[in-house]
DNA sequence: CACCGTTCAGTTGAACTAAGCAACGGAATTCGG
DNA sequence: GAATTCCGTTGCTTAGTTCAACTGAACGGTGGA
């Protein structure tokens, strides 16, 4: 995507200012060179493939709960359980619209809508997901607040049953949602049926967390489970079907060098078969040969690619958070570093080590007085750290040290070269530079 | 040595507040005749 | 007099604060073998 891009362009500028003959010189190269992608957005996460490979028992699967629909009876809630890049959002959008081109073909009242739930401040509150709805519906409101949240399900009912139709609901990365906002609009959502009189309502969660349900409270959880499914991962195999059949469509002819596919195949199956993943590193491996003018990607492109893509996406999340966050996240960093002075050489090196909530509070105190920036409290803070921890840039537990209290040991999933960037890059967010 | 109350450093839940927004209704203003 | 505009009130969400109860294991003291 754009931020790839633009991630490595700051990069790039920042390691050479080139005067503008070699630039000059540089594009002439870059057309002369072969192009290296026929369509790159084969290998966008949101590209839906005509054929969906190795899913073919669960496309089954769903498409057999959901078939009713067309018959204008209401099927089944579904939830669907799996790890991120598993095909769940591809297949249940397959099926899916598959069915409404029949639908439309046939002319059969069916609705279909789908929200991500995992979209920041778009749709990670019960009021915001109701919103979002209602737009869908086409029941414009424009004010992010102002309502009760029961005049929304009010609207919502007059929605629903304005469509005269049956309705599919699909709410992907669901456990977010449960875990922000509680598990209260499942309960009312799938409590919305009997007051329909002319339509129907099919609720489909999509979630990464395979234990999500056990938090959402018995009465939601025993209609919204009417039927589960559970996506598995794929396998190395699996990947480099998927992967095969899509760099055919993605890339020239000949630009692939034979073993770079296996070896993006592995790389994946390392870590749980995650195909979008697999993908995106696929691509990203391609536009790096291409700027490099290479003729060929090769599987030095994909050692490249591994790197950056995970950098670029930690990165990316970073910057998109809010300005408190950052300093946070900016303050955990900044107190897990310690310097360790070695007895024998006398070196000073430094160490990483897990951070406590009271010691992050006392840095980000000084640092947002510093910076003249609003000072939450250690309340807010603890809360913050949580959401840091939902959004994968931390991990902690809680562990007791005896008399000596009760705390949280902050810890960061990071490669420790990235610690620096990362700090770099908050420092400049924040202005700290 | 085993047991038990104490203690620390946050954690967590609940109640509350401020800011931002919409809707409502009445008061003030404008308008056209 | 009717239509508009304006303004204050009410009621809502969200983000944050304040208050206070709660937590869980190490510490340190006690008692018992």
């Amino acid at each position: 995507m754009e931020k790839d891009l633009l991630a490595d362009y700051n990069e790039d500028y920042n390691k050479k200012p080139e005067c503008s003959d070699d630039l000059d010189d540089f594009f002439e190269e870059f057309m002369d060179s072969q192009p290296i992608f026929k369509d790159k957005s084969v290998l966008q996460s949101n590209y839906l493939p005509a054929k969906i490979q190795h899913r073919e028992v669960y496309l089954k699967e769903i498409a057999k709960i959901l078939a009713p629909a067309l018959r204008k009876e209401r099927p089944s809630n579904i939830i669907i359980y799996g790890k991120t890049g598993t095909g769940k959002t591809l297949c249940t959008s397959y099926v899916l619209n598959k069915m409404t081109n029949i639908a439309t073909a046939k002319s059969i009242p069916l609705k279909i809508i789908s929200i991500n739930c995992k979209l920041k401040r778009v749709a990670d509150t019960e009021y915001r997901i109701l919103l979002e709805i209602l737009k869908e519906l086409g029941v414009e409101k424009k004010a992010s607040t102002g309502y009760s949240t029961n005049e929304l399900y009010k609207d919502l009912y007059v929605a629903l049953d304005d469509q005269k139709r049956n309705i599919i609901l699909v709410l992907d990365e669901i456990d977010s949602l449960i875990k922000k906002a509680g598990d209260e609009i499942l309960y009312n959502l799938t409590r919305i049926n009997p007051e329909l009189k002319k339509s129907e309502i099919t609720l489909v969660g999509i979630t990464n967390d395979l234990t999500i349900m056990d938090t959402v409270d018995a009465r939601a959880k025993s209609s919204l489970n009417e039927e589960e499914i559970v996506f598995h991962p794929y396998d190395a195999m699996m990947i480099q079907d998927i992967l095969n059949d899509r760099a055919e469509l993605a890339f020239q002819p000949n630009v692939l060098d034979e073993a770079v596919i296996p070896k993006c195949a592995a790389y994946m199956a390392r870590e749980h078969g995650d195909a979008r993943r697999a993908l995106e590193l696929l691509r990203f491996a391609g536009e790096l040969a291409e700027r490099d003018g290479a003729d060929k990607v090769r599987p030095e492109h994909i050692d490249n690619a591994d790197k950056r893509t995970e950098r670029n996406r930690i990165l990316d999340i970073i910057k998109s958070q809010p300005k408190q966050f950052q300093l946070v996240n900016y303050s955990i960093i900044k107190t897990s570093l310690k310097e360790k002075v070695n007895v024998v050489t006398n070196k000073k090196s430094q160490i990483v080590e897990p951070t406590t909530t009271g010691a992050v509070y006392d840095y980000y105190n000084k640092l947002a007085k510093d910076l003249r920036m609003p000072t939450l409290s250690l309340r807010r803070i603890s809360d913050i750290i949580i959401e840091l921890e939902v959004s994968g840039l931390i991990t902690f537990k809680i562990l007791s040290k005896g008399r000596y209290g009760r705390t949280r040991f902050i810890s960061i999933p990071l490669p420790k070269t990235l610690y620096t960037e990362v700090l770099n890059i908050l420092a400049e967010d924040l202005n700290l530079v």
